[in-house]
This record gives structure tokens, sequence and C-alpha cells, in this order.
DNA sequence: CGTTACATTTTGATCGTTTTAATTCACACG
DNA sequence: CGTGTGAATTAAAACGATCAAAATGTAACG
């Protein structure tokens, strides 16, 4: 019944469709959609006509598979939810499409054998490459594994586990932690405080070692005691941050202030000692890192450090794009500057 | 100098390596794969020794491209950077994951020229369906236009412009934005409240119409006086929604509540309420709706409406994958109920 | 006219998998 | 011994694009 200009609504069109709707070869059709120079001005005339008018688009993976290229690239974050890395996948997302790639999401939960299963499908769509912030635990061995040495990987935020080697061959992206954490930190002393906590994340990873690094440089540098009771451990959410919040007092005296390992977990701690009648930014000074947009609208504004999630979703992205450039140059390690920003949750200490 | 068994490094893997391993076909590789009961059990775990061997990684795009069949889904947001939608994500990558399709991410930005141009790029990979929360002001005729009928289509959270017919070809996933709206309306009604503004959004935009609606069908409900200079526009972030706060008190007697588009608009309004000497919660009524994060941290804890964005993702994923089991199934429309949250920032009006 | 040069187009193999329709083999049966 | 049966395997043609090499046509040159 359908004439044969307007070809069955239920298959596919194709170059092949194309070409006979207007008596030239599939080549031909195929030079035309790719620009080249050697079609002829009014074949190219004839040819673009018919493919807007049956509606033609074009099927890249049949392409990909032919020239043995890959137009995707996987982007694989531990918690999506948490706004720091929503913002940071908009950022990939965006530098990714300008660059003619298309971004193939999974997301973990945190959770490393949901990782490995998300990398392995993935892996079967044939990325050009993987940005990977890895989930807590997740082992340098178990991800090479999964990855194989073909696909080229950025790694984003965390070191995985047993990667001591700073040469590792895969490029990454990290946020001056340890820095950051000493900023926040030296400004706490020099607002007159002498017993300061570090408060939250797992010691075990390796963001929250080299943030406690960066605390701890800053403590000796000024000379003051480092208790190791205030150091608290807490999973990095605001829900355990809040359920922690007493173990800065079991022993007395007290820290006046705490660094947190993220803003999440300031939040929470700040939650947590409403809860027990203390004024976060009167009676206890809290500091953050990341500043998420939550951080400068609690009660009270929290001073954290700044690490512009988008700009390094796009970093992250130019930085993969680059390797893909250059397979063979050795692997970068990129660490991105973090800004302090002061709000009111860092007080000076009651007494002083 | 490397041996044939352990194939140069530079290649891919692929069925005919395997089979040339093992001294069968590439058509029996293929079935082991896919777990065929026709082959014998002794070749397949002869088989299956050289797939792990050689590190054998499926190709799926050409699987697909023989088979006709896509393993994809494009979500395209608006705005990933907002915490409500980067939950939304988290859950429809978590439902379309476990169901063997990968997803495929494109933001918008709120453009709808980026929306068209992401549409046309994930188009290329012959994603399975397309689950689409609109731009601002895109339209359904650009949009079908560019999808083309082969691609269903799922609508998240907004309707697209031009499209009045509940009965258009593609399924729909909305929240029950004009309920929630009565519902913070009455609330706002039984505190005591008797002079309402309705704050922020834009008016062309759907839910904002919806969300409009319901307050207005509270406030006739209720006998109450619509002012229409009560009615206020803003984008719908926090930075607009905290520029246009003055406007509320432009005319007397000025109101005492105000209904927000969202919890973004409402934070936006709490921080201008500040800057002008009213306190939120105290002195002035605000509600929200979404219910992110923030909502609960904020000073006051915002009073709002819960769409629990998570569940809404899985939903849509579900919604989708139950079309691709059934694409010649009537278009559904499905409006997800919203939950009223109490907290601090619906206080009763300063005088009652 | 034969040859060369050049511009344009086409043929046919190929990418890595799936699938249909053989094909092979062993064995039992009449 | 011929044949039918069933299990296991395979050859070869797809899928939709690309690309190298070959073919075609046209104009120019000696």
């Amino acid at each position: 019944m359908s004439t044969d200009s307007t070809p069955h609504a239920n298959r596919k069109i194709t170059l092949a469709d194309i070409a006979a709707g207007c008596n030239v070869s599939r080549a031909t059709v195929s030079l035309v959609l790719r620009g080249s120079p050697l079609v002829n001005k009014h074949t190219r005339a004839r040819v673009e006509e018919e493919l807007h008018r049956q509606g033609y688009v074009y099927n890249r993976a049949a392409a990909n598979l032919r020239r043995r290229t890959s137009s995707s690239v996987a982007l694989v974050l531990n918690d999506l939810g948490n706004p720091f890395f929503a913002e940071f996948a908009a950022g990939v997302d965006e530098a990714l499409g300008s660059a003619g790639y298309v971004t193939l999401l999974g997301s973990t939960g945190e959770s490393v054998s949901r990782e490995q299963a998300v990398l392995g499908s993935l892996l079967e769509h044939g990325p050009a490459g993987i940005i990977l912030s890895p989930a807590e635990g997740s082992e340098a061995g178990q991800v090479r594994r999964s990855i194989g040495l073909r696909t080229p990987l950025l790694l984003f935020n965390r070191e995985l586990e047993g990667d001591i080697d700073p040469d590792a061959p895969w490029d990454r992206l990290m946020l001056d932690n340890q820095r950051g954490a000493r900023l926040a930190t030296e400004h706490l002393i020099s607002l007159g405080h002498r017993r300061i906590a570090f408060f939250g994340g797992h010691a075990s990873s390796s963001s929250c070692q080299q943030r406690h690094a960066g605390y701890l440089e800053a403590m000796q540098a000024a000379g003051l005691a480092v208790v190791p009771s205030w150091r608290i451990e807490s999973a990095p959410n605001r829900v355990d941050a809040a359920a922690q919040c007493g173990a800065l007092f079991f022993e007395q005296p007290a820290p006046t202030a705490a660094v947190c390992y993220n803003d999440a977990v300031a939040l929470g701690l700040m939650l947590g000692l409403y809860q027990r009648g203390i004024r976060p930014g009167r009676d206890f000074a809290v500091t953050g890192f990341d500043d998420i947009a939550e951080a400068a609208l609690s009660a009270p504004p929290l001073t954290t450090l700044a690490s512009t999630p988008r700009a390094r979703g796009r970093q992250a992205a130019e930085m993969l794009l680059q390797r893909l450039r250059e397979p063979q140059a050795p692997a970068r390690r990129t660490v991105a500057p973090v800004q302090l920003v002061l709000r009111a949750s860092s007080c000076p200490p009651p007494a002083a």
C-alpha cells in the first residue's frame, strides 16, 4: 500500500535506502554524510535532499564497528545523589558532548561489587575511555582486571586501594586535599582555637588520609597537641556524622572546633551539636570540604573549601580527551586547587 | 616474539580468536556465550576456559547491529546540577542497570537548542528509548521531529509546549503538582493565614501552572481573596528568587505567607527575607516543593512536598521498560503522589 | 588517435556478532 | 547394509557503515 518513496515505518532507514532513492552507490552517500570534497556538488545536493526526505538517522554503532573507533566515554560515580558529583557529572557531560562523545553513565552507590558489575557492563559497549570516581575500598588490581589495558582510565577524587605507585598507568585528577585541610585548620588556629578535632570520613580512604595529613601539618606547625581521641571516624554522610557527634565530648577538656572530612559530615555534625544544645558558629567552630550548594544556606552558613565540581568535571573530560589523542604519553597526575570560603560556622572559641 | 597464545596486546580479542584458540567455529563460541543448551558440556568448558584465558570482552555493539536490538536508554535532563534531578538520574540508572541496559546521559542546562543537539547526538547511538525531562520552552513538534516515531519517549516532570493532547503518543510520569500545592496552601490557611502569595517559577511552564492551579483551588475553596500582585515570577533557582523577594511587599497589606514554586525558590526567598530583616518561620511562613536534601537542613527547616526523586527515577525506568515490552499499548500518563512534610518554616501568622 | 591526467563514482571486502540452514557423526533399527 | 534419528557443530549470509582499489567518464595533450 505504501509507496516505495515512503518506506515502511517499521524499518530503519539505512544508507542503502538513500542510495536507492537517488541512484547512487552506498559509498557516495557515505561520502556525502562525512562532507568529503570528492563528491560532485550536484550529486551532493541530490543526496542531501533525499537524506532529509527519508528522515535518515546515522547509525554510529555500525560506523564505529567498521572504523574500530568509539564515540562514547564511561562515567562511573560512587554517589550520584551527592550534589558534588552531580555537578561533576554535568561538567563531564558538557565537555564530552562538545567533543562529539556521548556519556555512558554508571553509578555504584559506593559499593565495590556494583562497581565491578557496572564497569563490566559499560566495557561491553566499548567506551573510548573511562572516568572513575571509585567506591570506597575499590582495589587497583580488581579495577585493572575488569578494565584491561586497552581502555584508558582517568581516576577522579580518590586513589584506589593498594595503588601506592604514583606512576601507575592511568591519569588522575585529585583535589588538593592536604592543602585544603591545612588552610581550614590554620584558619581555626588563627581565630584562637587550640583544641581542634578532625571529624568524620573513613580513615582508610585516600582523600580522608590526605585531609587528615593537612590537619596534622597545621597543628604541628603551630606546636599544638594532637589528641588521638579527637580523630573521629564516620561514614561520609550526614546521618552517621550526626550520630558520632557525642564522641567529641567523651574526654575533657573537649575540643572547641572541628575540621570535618566534607560538607555532608559537617552539616550532620552541626545537627548533632544542636541536639546537644551546642550552637555551631557560636559555642563551637566547624569547617567542611567541597562547598556544596547547601553549605552557603545552612544555619550557620558553613566555612568550607570550594572545589568547583563542574569545572573539575570539564577538566576531567579534557584530560581524558587529551589521553585519547596521545595514548603513549606518560601518566599525568593533576591536583586541582581548592579555596577557603569563610562563613559564619567558623567562630572564635567561646573563652577568647 | 609473542607466542600466539598471548595475542598482541594491540588488537581486541574477538570470537574468532577464541574459536581459533580451541578449534571450534565462531558460531559455537557464540552459543556458549549466550548459554545455549545446544552445546556439549565438554566443549562448553573448553571454550569458557579459553574465553577467560584470553580475557575476552563481549562486543555488544556488534551484537546489537546484527540482532537489530539496542541495550541503551537515553536520559536527557534539563538540570543535572539540581539535586532533585541528580537523585532522579541515580534511580533511573539503577533500574535500567539491573534490566541490562546502559544509560546514555545528556544534560541540556535548560536550553532548548542544546536539547535538540543532545537528542540528535544520542539518537545516533540508537537507544531503545528516551527519558526526557524537557527544558523550559521545549516544544512538542520539535521534539517529535528530532526523535522520530521509532523510539519510545517517556516524558518526566514537565509537559511539552503545544502539547495539549493528553493522548499524545508518548508516556508521561508527572508529579501531582496541583494536589501538592493545594495541600501546602490548605496547611497555611489552617494555620490562620489569609493573605497568601504564590511565589516563583515561570508562569509558562506546565508544572508552575499546575501548582498555581492547586493554590487557587485551595484559596477559592476557603473563600479567600487572590490578589494578582501576589503572584510573583522568577527563574526557578535560588539567586533569582532572592532578588524577587521585595516584590512581595510592594503593596499593603502584604501577604503573611508564600507558597513557593519549588524548594530552590523557597530557599532563595528565605534568604531574601532575612536580608530585609524578616525572619522566615516566625514573621513569615514559607513552603517549598520537592523536598531536596537541603530542605531539612535550612534555617528554619522547610515545609515542603516530598516527591522521592530516586523512586521516581526507578519508576520512570520501569515505565519505559514496560513500553519496550509492549510497544503497541496505549500511552500511559502516571501521576506520582506527593506528600506534605511539615517543618518549621510554616508558622502561624504573627498577629494570630 | 592513443595516452595521460583528473574528477567522480562504484565494487567488494570488512568490522564482530547472530542466525538459518546445512552438515557431520554416532548409533540404533528393521 | 541402508536409513532414520538426534545431538553437536559449522558455513555462510546477514546487520549498516567504511575504505582501498578499481572503474568510469571527460578533457587535454602530443
